[in-house]
DNA sequence: ACCTCGTGAGGTTTT
DNA sequence: CTCACGAGGT
């Protein structure tokens, strides 16, 4: 086979032995990926396995997408089945969602559609347990009860053995919350990510049917980032090996950085001894980085003392000094790393090179000054992590309708969308469904169809519940194609029929191993504004008061209304979206808001339309579905395309770039200041620069900030520089030059103009004033005021540079700023119309730039003060 | 019942 | 600075 030419001895061994455990220790850069691809062709094409019999495992849904690509890429047409490549948790429900039933103990138990809780459901859940416990949450933050939890579940303890191994009243309260916490999650059908692990585990351990059925189902093992797997991932995959130990784990020790997530570096070690047999594989040629980045990189992971040690080397030979930059604060480390991101670009691509760029840093929160930066030298780039898509308030409210469709004891969803929007539930309604619920063990929805039984509160607000039962029901008849039966059986019905509707479209179909997608939303931009505002407002307007199903869809409805089928069709997942959205006035209500925070809301409802359509497209149900809502990561959101690409050091793990820049090289920053107490924990943290390190391939710069400001308004902080630049030779190191001497208001004018807007020109002028008349230049501006310091960042040649290079290829703002010409920059007595305020004249304004507070005296509503960033200001 | 505003507290990393 | 929560007003 040609493409074992392509690799060197140690990787040709890794992908030729085939039978019996291999563990395969790579270093960063070694070519893992590509062993682990190879491996997967040469077991189809070379030693005649069925595809489908081959299972590997990674981290990251992208991870898998792009191995399953690459072993088409290989292995082609020539075969119809593919091999399953998910990550852990994916593949976990698929066997949950088709087995979890035989750990049923007399029907009670997980049923298939299950619910998956993400960490905001399980902070929900933690949160009433402390209320009803009684327990301030000041004292104890759900947070960390949380990660209490997680342990002991992933050491298998019970809350039972929690309580009795308690010492101290703190932890006999997690024990208590532990308690309700497994209750509430029974009582919902709902599993955590932990629980996607354990419960998979224990279906393997104690049912002996399922074991041996996926024994036979898969007979080659592959494992990916070994030295992250927890216990229960590694018992998963020791269940599955069975006998045949057909099973392959890569990793690396160096790069373990999750060890708290129950990372078990144990996992290398008892690799040995649960597989004696195991043949252990070296890759220490890495492919990637220049000499000198790797060994600035060895040279700091080798103060690690819990560690083998290997010796990664390269024929990259020489290449450029790692840059240091000390900047004198974060502002200003962020414009010099975009300064710097430019020039390379630039300089690349004159080349002829469309090359790429990484800021790493520890936190997200750091990410905002960098992508200021970026945005003021009009640079475009794309920020990994922080909040993702599902996150979002609006799509996380019509996921909890969804999932309450698919399971009306998802008390969580429940609580989350039955008052939204407003719909007469509140408080006082809620308190009595929820003492109900508490009274008779049911959930809250069946306490819900209590307390409408018996008439336990006002009829008011009686109707309400009722109307909102009816809402589910509804859509819960679309989902199952029952709507048409509905529409004729239960108009006048108080009890309708079907609340536990065992509904085709709910149904899974058979597992389907191999087809493992990212959650792209990048491929349906297509999606027209009008197509979905037409759609959703073509459904008949339903006022809430009414009997929602007293409206009569038209007769050949299904071609003028999406969303209405022919009778015993059931809709698909984003036609109930849509019907969602306009039955309970969602949309309609973010239309009235009008602002364009609704707006980009309405968009994003729009983005989950399509993501619904493609599932379709892909075969999936409603169940499939969100599923794939719940198990997206924030580093599938990466894009190989982006030159510029912001994320944390931990979302960059398995990537690559040609320029690297390494930021916040601060004691209590990096390492992180939770950190700095337990030798383990540094280690761990160093082990996370080593992986920040590696992942340049040409270009690696360190910066570090003097001073920074650790929230908002408080005074800068002096730094300490991170250990570990002190642990990378210096004679690898070049200084990129420190401003050392330069004031704040010098830095701040010089790149204020860089805002390209001709209300800046005031700004300049206005910093002075304050720095005089504020007196409180920061403590950091020592004015030392060397004007510029030889070739430093903030020098006079630089700063021409900068605005010469203003306007060519990498500079031009391909970036949506804030549009900002003509609407900013009101000045007192000027006319301004304000989006809820109506008209009204400027009376004063303060400020200037983005902190520009202005007076305005509108003829409705009186004076207001509005920040005049924030106010939406138009020009009548 | 719901909205708005003020206060206080708070920051790792994430499947 | 940004979230969550409680007090007040409509």
């Amino acid at each position: 086979m040609d493409f074992l030419s392509k690799l060197n001895p140690q990787q040709r061994e890794a992908v030729e032995t085939v039978d019996g455990p291999v563990l395969i220790l790579a270093g960063a850069g070694s070519g893992k990926t590509r062993v682990i691809t190879y491996r997967i062709a040469y077991l189809i094409e070379n030693a005649g396995v069925p595809a489908d019999s081959i299972l590997a495992v990674t981290f990251t849904n992208k991870a898998a997408s792009e191995m399953a690509e690459r072993v088409n890429h290989l292995v082609g047409a020539r075969t119809l089945a593919k091999p399953a490549i998910s990550t852990f948790h994916s593949f976990c429900v698929r066997v949950l969602r088709r087995d979890i039933q035989a750990l049923q103990v007399n029907g009670k138990g997980y049923s298939k559609d299950f619910v998956i809780y993400d960490e905001a459901d399980q902070q929900a859940i933690v949160k009433a347990a402390l209320r009803r416990l009684g327990v301030d949450d000041k004292k104890i933050t759900p947070r960390s009860i949380l990660s209490h939890i997680s342990w002991a579940k992933n050491h298998m303890l019970d809350p039972e053995d929690v309580y009795l191994n308690s010492n101290d009243p703190k932890t006999e309260k997690v024990a208590q919350v532990y308690q309700i916490y497994r209750q509430e999650l029974a009582k919902a059908n709902a599993l955590d990510f932990d629980d996607l692990l354990l419960e998979t585990v224990r279906l393997l351990k104690l049912s002996e049917e399922t074991r041996e059925k996926y024994q036979r189902r898969y007979h080659y093992l592959l494992v990916d980032e070994y030295q992250d797997t927890n216990r229960p991932q590694y018992e998963v995959m020791k269940y599955l090996a069975g006998k045949r130990h057909n099973i392959c784990a890569v990793g690396d020790e160096d790069q373990s950085i999750y060890s708290w997530r129950g990372a078990d570096i144990r996992n290398i070690l008892e690799f040995e001894q649960d597989f004696p047999e195991a043949k252990i594989i070296r890759l220490e040629q890495n492919y990637r980085s220049t000499q000198t980045i790797l060994e600035g990189a060895s040279a700091v992971v080798r103060n690690n003392l819990k560690r083998k040690g290997k010796n990664l080397w390269t024929d990259r030979q020489g290449g450029s000094k790692i840059g240091y930059y000390e900047a004198p604060d974060g502002e200003n480390e962020a414009l010099f790393a975009a300064d710097y991101i430019s020039k390379f670009l630039q300089k690349r691509a004159e080349e002829g090179d469309n090359s790429k760029a990484a800021i790493l840093y520890r936190t997200n929160s750091q990410s905002r000054l960098f992508e200021e930066a970026l945005r003021r030298y009009g640079l475009q780039y794309h920020v990994v992590g922080g909040f993702s898509f599902y996150e979002r308030a609006e799509i996380k409210d019509m996921i909890s309708y969804l999932k309450l469709i698919l399971n009306v004891d998802d008390s969580i969803a429940l609580q989350r969308v039955i008052n939204t929007p407003p719909r007469g539930i509140g408080k006082t309604s809620m308190e009595t469904v929820e003492r109900i619920a508490l009274e008779t063990g049911k959930s809250l929805y069946g306490a819900l169809e209590e307390v409408i039984e018996r008439q336990l509160l006002p009829s008011r607000a009686c109707l309400a519940l009722r109307n909102f039962r009816e809402l589910i029901q509804d859509a819960q008849a679309m989902a199952g194609g029952t709507y048409a039966d509905r529409l004729s059986n239960t108009v006048n019905s108080a009890k309708a029929p079907d609340k536990n509707l065992p509904p085709a479209a709910i149904e899974i179909p058979e597992v389907e191993v191999g087809d493992q997608h990212g959650f792209g939303f990048e491929g349906s931009i297509d999606f027209s504004p009008e197509s979905m505002s037409d759609d959703a407002t073509d459904f008949a307007p339903e006022s809430l008061e009414e009997v929602p199903v007293s409206d009569e869809p038209p007769a050949e409805g299904e071609e003028r209304v999406e969303g209405f089928r022919a009778p015993g069709d059931a809709a698909n997942v984003g036609e109930i979206i849509k019907f969602l959205l306009d039955r309970t006035g969602y949309i309609k209500q973010l239309e009235t808001e009008d602002t364009p925070e609704a707006l980009s809301r309405i968009e994003n409802l729009k983005e989950l339309v399509n993501a619904a359509m493609d599932s379709r497209d892909r075969g999936e149900g409603l169940g499939e579905f969100l599923d794939h809502a719940a198990l997206v990561s924030d580093t599938d959101q990466y894009e190989a395309a982006q030159q510029i690409t912001l994320m944390t050091l931990h979302s960059a793990k398995g990537l690559e770039f040609p320029l690297v820049f390494l930021v916040g090289l601060e004691e209590g920053l990096f390492p992180h200041s939770r950190t700095l107490l337990a030798p383990d924990d540094i280690e761990e943290e160093r082990r996370l620069c080593y992986v920040g390190m590696t992942r340049a391939m040409d270009t690696l710069n360190i910066s570090r900030a003097r001073y920074r400001r650790r929230w908002g308004t408080d005074m800068p902080e002096p730094s300490t520089p991170s250990r570990f630049l002190e642990e990378i030779p210096p004679q690898l190191m070049e200084d990129l030059g420190s401003p050392g001497g330069t004031t704040r208001r010098e830095r701040v004018g010089m790149y204020d103009r860089g805002g390209a807007n001709d209300d800046y020109t005031s700004t300049h002028y206005d910093y002075e004033n304050e720095d005089q008349s504020g007196g409180r230049a920061p403590a950091y501006s020592k004015p030392k005021k060397p004007a510029y310091v030889g070739s430093s960042y903030n020098s006079i040649d630089n700063i021409a540079e900068f605005f010469a290079s203003r306007g060519k290829k990498f500079t031009r703002p391909k970036i949506d700023l804030p549009e900002q010409t003509g609407k900013r920059g009101f000045h007192a007595g000027a006319r301004v119309v304000h989006p809820k305020y109506g008209e009204g004249t400027v009376v004063r304004r303060e400020g200037d730039g983005d902190e520009a507070k202005i007076t305005v005296q509108f003829a409705r509503h009186g004076l207001k003060k509005l920040v005049e960033k924030f106010a939406q200001l138009q020009k009548p």
